[in-house]
DNA sequence: GCCGAAAAACCACCGCGGTAGTAGCAATGG
DNA sequence: CCATTGCTACTACCGCGGTGGTTTTTCGGC
């Protein structure tokens, strides 16, 4: 498989972690005080919360830095899917035996999906199929676009 | 049927204590010596480690104990299905900004979940669409017998 | 009535997410 | 040239899942 490999380990992320990487995700790259000036007001942080966390999320190879002047400059080593897609791989294992069907049971059984939440679903699958048809390839995934330079105001 | 719904906290549980809960959840009741027995196959913890952990639970209101002679005889506070949705939801929140759909649309996208899997979907989307048509009366097809999966050997 | 076994109770510890204060260091401005 | 300002690095702490050894209680058998 030329893809992104298979997930290999389960990748537990943290809320704060998560809040983390998503602006990673979004920003491309960040400083420690863009990272924490996009994240305090929604979690009241402090800056040195931010720096620990950012270290310790390096150690564990989720980010890596860079040094621009003074200021570490991070960056996102794991993808939004790739995360997105091993944590759902996570709770479908620990809570429904590896069977994705048995969380999309119970996400319509019990979720409270709204009927035009079923009609999407509904056409998603027709979409999907209708890619699929005849082919068994495996997923298609694109290579995680990474581009996307940040809109924060910086200093050069 | 006692659905408990609106579940409130998050309710996160640890692999232990999920495996616990589902040894309770198949049993009904078991002593710590018959959670031992049905856990430590698949996990090794010592004897111990399960009481320590039952007792955490009971404080945090996971589990409750009654005493037949002067062994503990635990049984789970929470439901299964109770659970599934929490920790469903919590992830739904966390990863897909509570939107159902998009973790849906994640599955048929990223979780390689087979033809067979997609072709179910359509099926029990379709049977749910129809128990919501028209009249919001229940009691139709198929009473629904729950999932049956369970595949631990408890001797009670 | 005493003893051994079984069960609970107690406790100490590790790892990790999360939190933050503070010290140290480099560049800049007066 | 020195003080101020930012920034990272260090360190320590809490809560909780998980782990298990050790002690105490308690019951049942002899």
């Amino acid at each position: 498989m030329p893809t992104t490999d298979h997930d290999s380990d389960p990748v537990r992320l943290g809320d704060l972690q998560l809040a983390i990487l998503r602006v990673l995700w979004t920003a491309g790259e960040a400083t420690v005080a863009q990272v924490h000036a996009a994240v305090e007001p929604s979690r009241g942080s402090a800056a040195s919360t931010i720096a620990t966390m950012l270290s310790k999320m390096e150690a564990r190879g989720l980010v890596r830095h860079r040094k621009s002047g003074r200021q570490f400059v991070y960056r996102a080593r794991i993808g939004e899917e790739q995360a997105k897609r091993s944590m759902v791989r996570d709770v479908t294992s620990r809570l429904f035996a590896g069977d994705p069907l048995a969380l999309v049971s119970h996400l319509v059984r019990a979720e409270e999906l709204g009927p035009e939440d079923l009609d999407a679903i509904r056409g998603m699958i027709e979409r999907h199929a209708a890619r699929h048809e005849g082919s068994p390839s495996a997923a298609d995934d694109a290579p995680e676009g990474a581009g996307a330079d940040a809109p924060l105001g910086g200093t050069p």
